[in-house]
RNA sequence: GGGCUCGUAGCUCAGCCGGCUAGAGCGUUCGCCUGAUAAGCGAGAGGUCGGAGGUUCGAGUCCUCCCGGGCCCA
């Protein structure tokens, strides 16, 4: 046997310096560090000077610890779009922005100050705070860079900025000229431990156990007499009482009436304690249950059969069961009715203290009762209560005020219920209703040149704004319809102060004048300016001040701004100052936002200017563990975003973010990002692979028609075509999973799986010049360079280092992210032919299973060792196939021969055993080898390639 | 407890207005190739569409209830 001759050397074998392994972890950073040096940002900007604008304004992130998840997915999301909207040729300025002021940081700075706190003044705390705030704006911007987001991180926006500071009091003065700021005595979640007042946000609901009692309040003389009338009692009964329930005993001493459902009906309960015969008023539907709560066998109790409206026993009187006297200047200890009273558990008797609860509050207000809440900040009574009360903390009092209630006869039962109760988030400890000097904004009042309230102006807008998800809308209406006036006060110092003033009298001065007096004063000067100097120097000596006030008789008020308002007044401290047309195109947060950010700027928005600050919104939602559980750190199923991006590299991490449904949970491990590096690889192996195949291309003069291609190539443009279509629809929806999933079947089935198999034997073995090979490569030419700007929002740094080793660009542009998006009709190939191709890769399937047949059978090991028979009766088939030929088929298959037959039956595919040699060139079994005697090894096609050059 | 929302193969997703034996890719299993090689190709297995009722000739798709998540609130 003669020698194998090697032919290797022969073919145009792939060769890039475009790697297989990415090795992003080290080649990420210099990317970086390049679009640094060339101020990537700052020169897309000015080449995009006279674009039109897309404005996403972002949502500021709280200045504190490192970035997580969340965190990951906001600003990848973010960035996709921003990137994606820079590629259709608009101006997307990105001033990354964050939340500074707060609880979070004032007591993360108090805690490492520790004693040392009791000896600085505000102002030193404050500047320890501003150090605290700006040392993770540094950080957070260096992470968020990391991921390759792209920002203005020179000049964000910060909340402690003494310019967005103005334009925070700029918008307040607008809400005070509009008549709807005020201050109020309400009872606001008070956190105890951090003696403040709290924001909704600001509360954790934690299930704990709590003491429920059964509470007998007698009635007075007056009050028997009527209900002896109503037959609910008897005169000679003496021991009559109003039943309430209540899980708060401390509230008790703050008790100013009782409330019961207009139309609940009420009956009397009889039984004895300790011999002695009580009557207790109490919902008829409860009379039953509230006697068991005793531990009342039956025959021990009874039940009267006369039943009781509510509205009958308004105005009854009682007296209260340990308060001698009235400590309020307005009528208490009387029935009132209350519609938000239930029979769901109690006794439908309800306790009310209106400075200790919401709807009491409420309710109370409509009697005219007063607001009486006798606790001091930290939670212990004050002078007015009675004398086993004072100086006692109101945490801790329940046993004592239980204990106080069974000396007197009056307590009927109690036994201890497990419920959610509101926690502080900082402190921990449980938080209680109490009622304070608060700023509020209305909701309810009417915005004086509107005409309309907050609420009624927000429910009109929501339709005018786009929410995506659409159901964002009927969420957030909800959250309109029932939130309560917006308490904006702080009793703490890291903020920005409320700009009023106050005269000995304890007279307010707060008008927009004075507010935007003091808005210029701390754009200049910054808050800090507030905790130092006089009224005078605020407000300026110009300033006019109103009768009754005097610059020798002015103090400032100490309350600072509720954090959430603050950054509600981003679309004007960021927006309108860089000159963007408000409302803005788009706001883009998590969920949680709804109630948020997104409703807490659109009430300043419309109480200032009338409209919402956004024209549309999307939605995130929240990474759930791989069984959909929530993460924590304490459950040890939390995802550490720092640790995850290290380990495999930012891009895959986007890769990560654009693959799952952001609108739903995202489930989310180790493992689940792992499995992107597969993804990722098929990707970039793809990109190679396509690189690696040009290298020897130029397009400017080696391109070949498409009316002159190979009609498989053909068949490449026209998928690469619909797969632009379909990209962009994807990216205009903003549907990035379904950007990954297209790109991604893209790459896998149509490239990898058909398309650059067959192509290997027209690259490497045709004639280097050849026409066949020189059509295989335009295609891929064209669909390597589309391909690297449709992925390029999501792999940022993969895309550019490709677009870098692109010797032959469609576009002279520095940095693929400033490349223009490809364009489905500049691909120059019609959709006629897809009918006939979906034929004959169903053709081509069965193909390959005959094969697979044919190899388990071990007849042949490779299929170019195998022939092909394919013969039907079927027209469309035989059409199909004959568009293409029995050459291109064989190649489609990577066999070595293939032959169409008419038929009379159904259409048949038989794989057979060439029966030719084998090409030691191509490796396919053809009849010409053996056939040319100086290359008896050789088919033709490689006889001519190797003795031509 | 309330509002909004989600629940289709191990994973990530399709499945429009109800209509063939519920699809794709990945992963997995088995096999092939060794001229994309820490690559590439092929074939196979995998789902009682969260559960139970109901409407319908027909339901993953519509309705009701239940179970289990998530966000927000109480």
């Amino acid at each position: 046997m003669s020698e194998k001759k090697n032919y290797r050397k022969t073919l145009n074998l792939p060769k890039t310096a475009f790697a297989m392994k990415a090795n992003l972890t080290q080649r990420e950073p210099q990317i970086r560090k390049s679009w640094e040096k060339q101020k990537m940002y700052d020169t897309i900007r000015a080449q995009r000077e006279n674009a039109p604008k897309y404005i996403l304004h972002d949502g500021p992130p709280y200045a504190n610890g490192d970035i997580h998840m969340g965190h990951v997915i906001n600003k990848v999301l973010k960035d996709i779009v921003l990137k994606y909207k820079t590629m259709l040729g608009y101006d997307t300025p990105y001033i990354p922005g964050w939340d500074c002021h707060g609880l979070p940081i004032e007591v993360k700075v108090m805690a490492e100050l520790g004693e040392k706190a009791l000896d600085m003044d505000k102002l030193e705390i404050r500047k320890r705070c501003q150090k605290y705030a700006s040392k993770y704006v540094k950080l957070q911007s260096k992470q968020f860079s990391d991921l390759g987001v792209f920002a203005d991180y020179k000049n964000p926006y910060l909340t402690m900025k003494p310019s967005y500071e103005r334009g925070i009091l700029e918008v307040f003065a607008e809400l005070v000229e509009q008549g709807i700021v005020y201050k109020q005595l309400k009872p606001i979640h008070w956190s105890i431990g951090c003696e403040t007042a709290l924001a909704d946000a600001e509360l954790e609901y934690k299930d704990i156990s709590s003491p429920s009692i059964y509470v007998n309040y007698p009635v007075d003389a007056d009050t028997k007499a009527k209900m002896c009338e109503l037959g609910l009692c008897n005169q000679d009964e003496e021991n009559v009482y109003f039943m309430i329930w209540t899980t708060t005993p401390w509230t008790l001493v703050a008790n100013l009436a009782v409330a019961a459902h207009p139309s609940i009906e009420y009956t009397s309960l009889r039984y004895d304690i300790g011999g002695k015969k009580c009557v207790s008023i109490v919902a008829a539907q409860r009379a039953e249950a509230i006697a068991k709560a005793r531990g009342l066998e039956e025959g021990q109790y009874s039940i009267s059969d006369v039943r009781v409206r509510g509205e009958e026993l308004e105005k009854l009187r009682y007296k209260h069961p340990f308060v001698e006297k009235n400590p309020t200047e307005n009528d208490a200890y009387f029935v009132i009715n209350a519609l938000y009273v239930t029979v769901e558990d109690g006794t439908g008797l309800v306790h009310i203290a209106p400075g200790h609860g919401s709807d009491d509050y409420m309710a109370g207000q409509s009697y005219g009762l007063s607001i009486y809440s006798p606790v001091v900040d930290n939670g212990d009574y004050d002078e007015t209560v009675p004398e086993f009360l004072k100086g006692q903390n109101v945490l801790k009092v329940d046993p004592v005020v239980i204990e106080k209630l069974e000396d007197l006869g009056l307590l009927f039962a109690r036994k201890d219920i497990l419920h959610s109760y509101p926690h502080c988030w900082r402190s921990k400890m449980p938080v209680i209703f109490r009622a304070t000097e608060q700023w509020f904004i209305s909701v309810d009042k009417k915005v004086a040149n509107r005409g309309k309230s907050l609420r009624e102006l927000a429910l009109d807008s929501t339709s005018d704004v786009k929410w995506i998800p659409a159901w964002g809308e009927k969420r957030l209406r909800g959250m309109l319809e029932s939130r309560p006036d917006w308490c904006i006060s702080r009793q703490r110092v890291w903020g920005l102060p409320i700009p009023a003033f106050y005269n000995s009298n304890g007279d307010t001065l707060l008008t927009a004048e004075s507010v935007r007096a003091t808005a210029k004063y701390i754009g200049e000067k910054g808050s800090n300016g507030w905790f130092s100097d006089s009224p005078k120097e605020i407000l300026g000596e110009d300033f006019k001040l109103p009768e009754g006030f005097s610059w020798d008789d002015l103090h400032k008020e100490e309350n600072i701004f509720d954090v959430w308002f603050e950054s509600g007044c981003s679309w004007h401290s960021v927006a309108k100052a860089a000159g963007w047309d408000v409302p803005v195109d788009l706001y883009l947060e998590g969920s949680d936002q709804h109630r948020g950010w997104f409703q807490l700027s659109m009430l300043p928005a419309l109480g200032a200017t009338g409209k919402p600050p956004f024209k549309s919104v999307l939605t995130h939602g929240f990474t759930v563990d791989a069984k959909g559980m929530k993460q924590s750190k304490s459950l040890g199923n939390y995802v550490n975003a720092q640790e995850e991006i290290q380990k495999y590299g930012s891009d895959i991490l986007r890769l990560w973010v654009s693959s799952v449904n952001y609108q739903e949970d995202m489930r989310c491990n180790d493992e689940i990002i792992g499995r992107l590096q597969d993804a990722y690889r098929k990707i970039r192996n793809t990109l190679r692979y396509l690189f690696s195949n040009i290298d020897d291309f130029d397009p400017t003069t080696q391109a070949v028609a498409t009316k002159d291609m190979v009609e498989i190539d053909r068949w490449a443009l026209s998928q690469y075509k619909k797969l632009i279509e379909h990209v962009l629809a994807a990216y205009e929806d903003f549907a990035f999973h379904k950007v990954f999933s297209l790109i991604y079947n893209f790459v896998t089935v149509d490239m990898s799986n058909i398309y650059m198999d067959v192509l290997k034997d027209r690259l490497y073995c045709d004639a280097k010049e050849s026409q066949l090979r020189r059509s295989a490569q335009t295609t891929m030419h064209i669909i390597l360079d589309g391909l690297i700007r449709l992925i390029s929002p999501i792999l940022v740094h993969t895309a550019e280092e490709a677009w870098g080793n692109l010797k032959f660009k469609s576009q002279d542009v520095e940095t693929v992210h400033l490349a223009l998006m490809p364009k489905a009709d500049s691909v120059d190939i019609d959709s006629s032919n897809d009918a006939k191709w979906d034929i004959i890769l169903e053709i081509r399937d069965e193909a390959l299973r005959s094969l697979e047949a044919l190899r388990e059978a071990k007849e042949i090991a490779s299929n170019q060792e195998a022939m092909i028979v394919v013969s039907s009766n079927n027209q469309e088939i035989m059409e199909a196939l004959e568009m293409i030929g029995e050459e291109q088929f064989a190649s489609l298959c990577i066999i070595s021969e293939a032959k169409f037959e008419k038929s009379d039956t159904d259409t048949v595919i038989k794989a057979s055993k060439s029966p030719h040699s084998k090409c030691e060139r191509c490796w396919n079994y053809l009849p010409s080898v053996g056939s040319i005697s100086e290359s008896p090894d050789l088919c033709q096609r490689c006889a001519d390639v190797v003795n031509c050059s």
